[in-house]
DNA sequence: CGGGTGCTTGACTAGCATCAAATGTAGTGG
DNA sequence: CCACTACATTTGATGCTAGTCAAGCACCCG
C-alpha cells in the first residue's frame, strides 16, 4: 500500500506548505490533451498526482456500464491516493491539463502530507453526499456551478470545461435535466452562458446562486 | 488540526495491527446508552474513537433542519477524524454502545494509523455516493441491508438496530419509502422481519439480495 | 384507558427519466 | 461552395418513481 511505503511525519507546526522542496523532485510534470487517460481501474497504484492546470475527472463504471464521476480535480488538487494497491477508479483529463506525479518507490520519501490529502478528499466526498441527496436537480446544478465558481474567485466569467454529460454523471442526473436546469438559471437571471458549447459561465447574480446552492 | 498534533510513522512493513499496545493507552473505553451524544458540530476536535460494540451514527443538519446521516460506524470502525480543529458533524449512539477514545494531547503519540482510517472512511464515502446516485429506492435499501449483513457474516439473522427514520436519513429517502421497500423485499421472499420494531432481519435469499444491491 | 411512538399502507402529486426531435456548429469530401 | 455526417445542446411530450398527506395498526407506559 502506498501509505506503507512512505514515511510521513507531522510536527506540531500548524500549516504545511508544498513549496519548492516538493517541486524539485525528479518527477517532471506531464502535459496532456483533452480526454486522455491517466490511469484505469485495476492498474497498480504507485503514483499520486497534483493538478497544475486544467481539470481531471475521477470516475467509476457500474456493473450496468453507467459512468459515475466521483470528483473533478482542479488546479492544486490531488488525486490518485488509494486505499489499496490497485486502482478502483479511472482518471481522465477533461481538457488540456498539466499534472505532476509523485511516485512511491521502495524506500522513497514522498514530501507530501498524505493524511491531509486524504482528509481533504474525504471532506469533499462528504459534502457531495449532502448535495446529491438533499437537493432538487436545480439545486444540484446550482451547487455545481458554485463549486466551479469557487475555483475562480476573482472572475465573474469562467469556462466550466465539462460537458453536460460530465455534469450529469457527476450529479446523478440526465443530460436533459442538466440542460433544463441551466435554462432555468438563465431565465432567473442568475447567469449567462457563452461560447459555442455554452460552457462559459458569466455570473450575473452570485448571491442568488449561493442562496440556491445551500 | 489533529494530524498536526501527532507524530505518525509508517514503515515499509506491510500490515499494521492495533493490538494490545494501543489498547493499554490510558484512555478507557466508554459505555453509552442509546441515542446519547458523543460530540456535536462546532466542538473542538481532539479525540478520535473506535467502536468496540454497538453502533454510532455520524450526521449533519442542513440549513433547513434536515438531518443527513453520513455513516453508521459498527464494531471496529473509527470515527471523529476531522479535517480541521472543529467538529463539522454530530456523533450519537444508535443503541447501547461501547467506544474507545484516543486523545491527541500536545506531544502525545496516537498509536494508530490515521492515514489508513482516513482512506477507509474515504472509500466508504465514495461507495455510498454510488449507492445513492445510481440506484432506485429499492436498490438503496437492499444495499443498506447488505451492508448491515456484511457486519454479521456468520449469521443469517441479525438486528439492524437503526430505526426506519435513521435508514431514510442515511439513504436520502423518506420513512414511508423505506417501509414500502422493506415490504417489497419481504414479498420477494428475500428477507423476513422480526421483533416488535421489525428491525431484526432474517436473510432468506442472500444471493438475491446481493444481486439487487449491486 | 388514553396518549405516545414507530411502522405500515393508501391516494394523490410533483419532479425527474425517457423517448423523440430540432437546432447549431464543425469537419469532410465532392 | 454545398451536401453530408457527427456531435453537443436544447426543447417538448409522456410515464414512472418517490415524496406528501393522511390514516390505521401494534406496542408500551403512565
Amino acid at each position: 500500500m502506498l501509505q506503507n511505503q512512505t514515511i510521513v511525519k507531522h510536527t506540531t507546526v500548524t500549516g504545511h506548505r508544498y513549496g519548492s522542496a516538493a517541486r524539485t523532485a525528479k518527477d517532471q510534470s506531464i502535459r496532456l490533451k483533452a480526454d486522455e487517460t491517466i490511469y484505469s481501474e485495476g492498474e497498480h497504484a504507485l503514483t499520486i498526482y497534483q493538478v497544475e492546470s486544467g481539470a481531471v475527472r475521477i470516475y467509476r463504471l457500474t456493473a450496468s456500464g453507467q459512468r459515475y464521476i466521483l470528483s473533478f480535480c482542479g488546479k492544486g488538487e490531488w488525486f490518485g491516493l488509494e486505499t489499496g494497491t490497485v486502482r478502483t477508479d479511472f482518471a481522465e483529463t477533461v481538457c488540456e491539463t498539466c499534472i505532476k506525479p509523485f511516485r512511491a518507490n521502495q524506500n522513497a520519501v514522498i514530501p507530501v502530507d498524505l493524511l491531509h490529502i486524504a482528509l481533504t478528499n474525504l471532506a469533499k466526498a462528504q459534502h457531495k453526499q449532502l448535495v446529491i441527496t438533499e437537493q432538487s436537480a436545480l439545486k444540484r446544478v446550482a451547487a455545481f456551478v458554485y463549486e466551479m465558481a469557487d475555483r475562480h474567485p476573482a472572475d465573474c466569467e469562467f469556462d466550466m470545461m465539462m460537458s453536460r454529460s460530465d455534469i450529469a454523471d457527476y450529479l446523478g442526473l440526465t443530460v436533459e435535466t442538466v440542460a433544463r436546469c441551466f435554462t432555468k438559471l438563465r431565465k432567473k437571471r442568475i447567469l449567462c452562458l457563452n461560447g459555442k458549447l455554452q460552457r462559459i459561465v458569466r455570473l450575473v447574480d452570485r448571491d442568488a446562486l449561493i442562496a440556491m446552492a445551500i
